[in-house]
DNA sequence: GCAATCATACATTCATGTATGTATAATCAA
DNA sequence: TTGATTATACATACATGAATGTATGATTGC
C-alpha cells in the first residue's frame, strides 16, 4: 500500500504537519519523536523522512504554514498612508487574535511557539529567523506610532519607544496568557478591548511621555 | 579527591545549581543532558545523582531557590489592610523587576521558565504545581483589584475579572519580552512605568467597564 | 522502463539509571 | 586520645533503551 501520485503525496505531507502540531502541542516539541508524529499519522518514519530534512525542518514547515499567511496581511495592510495609524494596527492584531481563536492551525502553532518548544540554537536557524522577524515587526511598530505622533494622535513629546516596547509586551502577553488558558477570557473580544484601553491611554497618560 | 565535609556537599549542591542556571539558560532545559551540568561544574554525574533524583528533581530545586523568597515577599504584603492595594500591588511588581534586573539567580530562572523550557508533563509535577500557583496569584490579584473597587480607588462597574486578565498578561508580557532582549529597554524604570500608565488606565478609560 | 513514495531493517550514538568502588569525615568505643 | 567502624560524598563502570539517520526494499504511477 504505496501512495505513488503527486496529489496523495502532499496529501500525507499536509497530515504529517497537522499531526506535527497535535504532538507538539501535547507533549512538546523536543519530547516527542518522529516516530511519534508518524504513528499517530498512520505512517512510519520512511514518510518523514521523505518529505522533510529532520525534526527542525519538519517543525520549520508546520511554522512556515503560519507565517505565510500571516505575512500576508500585516504586509497588506498599507502603513504610511493609513489615515489611522493606531487603528489600523489594532485591526491588524484583532484579526490576529480573530484567527487564533477560530483557526486550529494557528492556535496550535502559536501555542507550541509559545510555550512548548524552547527557543535555543538546536532548533537550527529557526530562532536567527524569529530575532529577524522580531526585529523586522519592532521597526513597523515604530514606524506606525512615530506616524501617529507626526499626525497629532498623539502628544508630540510621546516617548515612542518605551510605547513600542509596552505594546509587544501587551498584546503578545495577552496572546500568550490566553493560549495558556484559553478559557480564561475572550481573546477576540477581550483582548482587544486590553489593546483599545492601551491605545486610549497612550493619549491620556503622562506615563507614556518622555522624561524629562 | 572527594570532599566529604557538610560544608563542602552543599558548595558543591549550589555549585551544580548554578551551573543548571547557566547551562539550562544556554542549551535549554531539555537539550542539556546531566553529564553536561556535571562537567560544566567540574564534577561528574554521581554527583547529580547523589544529591538529586534526576533531572527534573534538579530543575526544581533551581526554581525553589527563586520560588521560596519570592513567595516571602508577596506574602509579607498584607493584601486586605493596606490603604491602597493597587500602589502595593505595583510596588510588588517594582520589586521583581528589580530584582530580575540585578539578581543573575532571579534573571536566569526567569528565563530559563519562560523561554528556556517546555511546560509538559514531562516535567512531572512541575507543571501541575505552577498551576496552581497561578490560580493561587490569580485569586490573589483578584482580590486587590475587587478591594480597590470597593475602596472607591477604581469604578464601581469595572470589570474586575477582564483587569485581572489584562494586569497578568500586561505585567507577564514585560518580564517576559524583556528577558528575550534584556537590552530593549530598561525593565526597571520603564517597566513600572507601563504598569503605572495602565493602573492609571483603569480609572480613565471606559474599555475596562462592564459591558452593557 | 524509471522514478516517485513510502516501509522496513540496520547501525550508531547517546542519555539515563544503577551498581559498585573509594576515600574521607564523623562517630564512637576503649 | 586513638583506633576502628560507619556513613557520607562522590567517581567510575556498566547495562539498558531509545532516538536518530541511512540504507535498502517494495510498490505503483508515468
Amino acid at each position: 500500500m504505496v501512495r505513488k501520485t503527486r496529489e496523495a503525496a502532499l496529501e500525507t505531507r499536509n497530515a504529517l504537519l497537522d499531526t506535527a502540531e497535535l504532538v507538539f502541542s501535547e507533549k512538546g516539541v523536543s519530547a516527542t519523536t518522529l516516530a511519534d508524529i508518524a504513528s499517530a499519522a498512520g505512517v512510519t518514519r520512511g514518510a518523514i523522512y521523505w518529505h522533510f530534512k529532520n525534526k527542525a525542518d519538519l517543525f520549520d514547515a508546520m511554522c512556515d504554514r503560519v507565517r505565510l499567511p500571516l505575512e500576508e496581511i500585516t504586509a497588506a495592510s498599507a502603513e504610511d498612508e493609513v489615515a489611522d495609524p493606531l487603528a489600523a494596527l489594532l485591526g491588524n492584531l484583532e484579526y490576529l487574535y480573530h484567527k487564533v481563536t477560530t483557526d486550529e492551525h494557528f492556535y496550535r502553532v502559536f501555542d507550541v511557539l509559545f510555550n512548548k518548544c524552547e527557543f535555543v540554537d538546536s532548533l537550527g536557524p529557526i530562532v536567527e529567523r524569529d530575532t529577524r522577524v522580531r526585529e523586522q515587526f519592532r521597526l513597523r511598530i515604530q514606524r506606525i506610532f512615530s506616524n501617529a505622533v507626526q499626525r497629532g494622535l498623539l502628544p508630540a513629546d510621546t516617548d515612542v519607544a518605551l510605547v513600542v516596547n509596552a505594546y509587544m509586551a501587551y498584546s503578545k502577553g495577552i496572546l500568550r496568557n490566553w493560549l495558556l488558558e484559553p478559557g480564561a477570557f475572550d481573546l477576540h473580544r477581550d483582548g482587544t478591548r486590553m489593546v483599545a484601553a492601551f491605545m486610549e491611554s497612550l493619549r491620556t497618560s503622562d506615563a507614556f511621555r518622555q522624561l524629562g
